[in-house]
RNA sequence: GGCGCGGUAGCCAAGUGGUAAGGCCGAGCUCUGCAAAAGCUCUAUGCGCCGGUUCAAUUCCGGCCCGCGCCUCCA
């Protein structure tokens, strides 16, 4: 069955590029734009990040995990890390491995599969240079009065097809207008010259014909791309605000230095919204993922919740979906520990298609909602088959399955539970208290001890053999 | 002004020219000293509003209202 998935350029829905098996180079190639290393991602980024891997696996799942490539870069010179650097008077260098670790560990929490190829932006200087110095040479780029070097809109006739966005259009901002170095206010810049009063100590030497300073953002993309990936690439991601300028910018560049088909498909994901309207600091909506951490929602939950809408339509994030996607994944988790504690009749690990309308709708652009509302359809035919009411025989195959799918989605689910927040000696104090009482049958007393700790904020969960304590959520 | 997206139950969210997936919450029941957990059952005569096409529209077409995103360096 074919992986199709929407085609920003185009607007269909087309089947991605499949490899040929039996050729070992001929690999699936797969770019997904990264993220700016100068603070800590927030849940937005996340969920185009979330839905990159989720396209990962089912690439993996579909031609073979080594018949993928997946390069996402991190950029670490522009504007906003430099800023960052100058405001905290640091090292541009420190600011940036600081954030890049701290993205590799939201990255882990959220368990998404490492890119092969992370490649930064000044890692690869070299090779932004020679690229603009054959956009130069070719007549598509020139050397401003400024010393900084722009690409020359007029040269590439073709721009703007994935936008649909014409020049005139194009609404005038003061910063856009701001610019008499330039032949056209529509020119960006692929080379900007070093100022000292901004820069600080961040240049390299230039493209031969334009003085010092640092690449413009666009390049390094379409820089790394031809690198590690190759002059025309399979598949090419990013959130939907890269759509313009920044993707179509790399078309011009990469169309007109390499001369060919840049990118077979392109692929966008929507905005994560929360409670309604897009995320900013001063609204007080903004989220990293330690910030829901530590209001106690786990990173697998908001994976999840991230996957809850369709990842081509803006979805609306709140707190309350979190609660929904702890509990989804608690019966999911339970759905899996009861299919592996099943004495299979069948050991043949015959395969199973019960879960073929979850990659049915997977297959069929990424649909993750689709295909979350069958696996808990599924999920009820199989408990009630076990519960011994008539259905379809559960297998082997079933499980095996189902480990398929969560593997898709990204859902490890014996590695995430709630995490445990350390309850205090006061606590476990009136919790030992409480047990002895229950022990006791003084049911009295039991009863007042169990307010008293949720009076305290907790919830104390008996068992057969024991208790166990878990914070009360206040939101 | 330009480009694009959306308005479906208390909340989140799929979907289809033929009568509304799923999750959360809530309710009832089973179980249980209490609480929880778990299981079962129930929960939109309705899909922003008004027209049109059709045997049939939430689904197609037109108009309107409302919301959101982007429009030169935001995933």
């Amino acid at each position: 069955m074919a992986l199709r998935l929407h085609d920003s350029l185009t607007r269909t829905s087309r089947e991605l590029r499949r490899p040929d098996p039996a050729d070992p180079q001929d690999v699936f190639t797969f770019y997904n734009c990264g993220p700016t290393v100068y603070a800590a991602a927030h849940i937005g980024n996340f969920r185009t990040f979330v839905i990159n891997d989720v396209l990962r696996r089912l690439l993996e799942l579909e031609f073979g995990a080594a018949k993928v490539k997946h390069v996402r870069n991190l950029t670490d010179v522009d504007d906003r890390t430099i800023g960052q650097a100058k405001k905290e008077q640091r090292p541009l260098a420190e600011i940036t491995q600081k954030w890049t670790a701290k993205f590799h560990a939201d990255c882990d929490a959220l368990n998404c599969l490492r890119p092969h190829v992370e490649p930064t932006a000044t890692g690869h200087i070299k090779e932004q240079v020679n690229m603009i110095e054959v956009l130069m040479a070719k007549g598509n780029a020139y050397r401003g009065a400024d010393g900084s070097v722009y690409f020359k809109l007029q040269s590439f006739p073709d721009y703007g097809a994935l936008s649909r966005i014409k020049d005139r259009e194009l609404k005038i901002t003061d910063a856009s207008a701001d610019s008499d170095h330039k032949d056209s206010v529509s020119d960006f810049a692929l080379w900007k010259a070093y100022k000292p009063e901004e820069d600080g100590d961040v240049k390299w030497p230039g493209p031969k014909g334009a003085g010092e300073g640092r690449p413009g953002w666009h390049i390094e993309c379409s820089a790394m791309i031809k690198k590690h990936l190759g002059d025309t690439i399979d598949l090419h991601t990013g959130g939907v605000d890269l759509l313009f300028p920044h993707h179509e910018n790399e078309i011009a560049q990469s169309n007109c230095c390499n001369g060919v088909t840049f990118a077979r498909h392109w692929y966008h994901s929507e905005h994560l919204l929360v409670d309604g309207t897009s995320m900013s600091k001063s609204k007080g909506n903004f989220y990293t993922l330690s910030d829901l951490v530590e209001k106690g929602y786990s990173a697998a939950a908001v994976r999840y919740a991230l996957l809850a809408g369709h990842p081509r339509k803006q979805l609306n994030f709140t707190l309350d979906s979190l609660h929904a996607a702890e509990s989804a994944l608690k019966s999911l988790n339970d759905l899996y520990e009861n299919l592996r504690h099943v004495t299979f009749a069948d050991y043949a690990d015959s395969p199973s298609d019960r879960f073929q309308p979850v990659f049915s709708a997977l297959r069929e652009d990424l649909n993750t909602p689709t295909a979350l509302g069958a696996l808990f359809s599924i999920r009820a035919d199989i408990e009630r088959t076990m519960k011994g009411q008539p259905g379809k025989q559960i297998t082997k195959g079933d499980l095996i399955a189902l480990e398929k799918v969560l593997f898709a989605f990204g859902f490890v689910l014996e590695k995430t539970p709630v995490p445990k927040l350390a309850a205090t000696q006061n606590i476990t104090t009136l919790a030992e208290q409480r047990w002895a009482a229950k022990q006791a049958k003084d049911f009295a007393p039991a009863d007042k001890l169990r307010a008293d700790l949720t009076a305290a904020g907790w919830s104390m969960l008996d068992r057969k053999d024991g208790y166990s304590l878990e914070p009360l959520k206040n939101n």
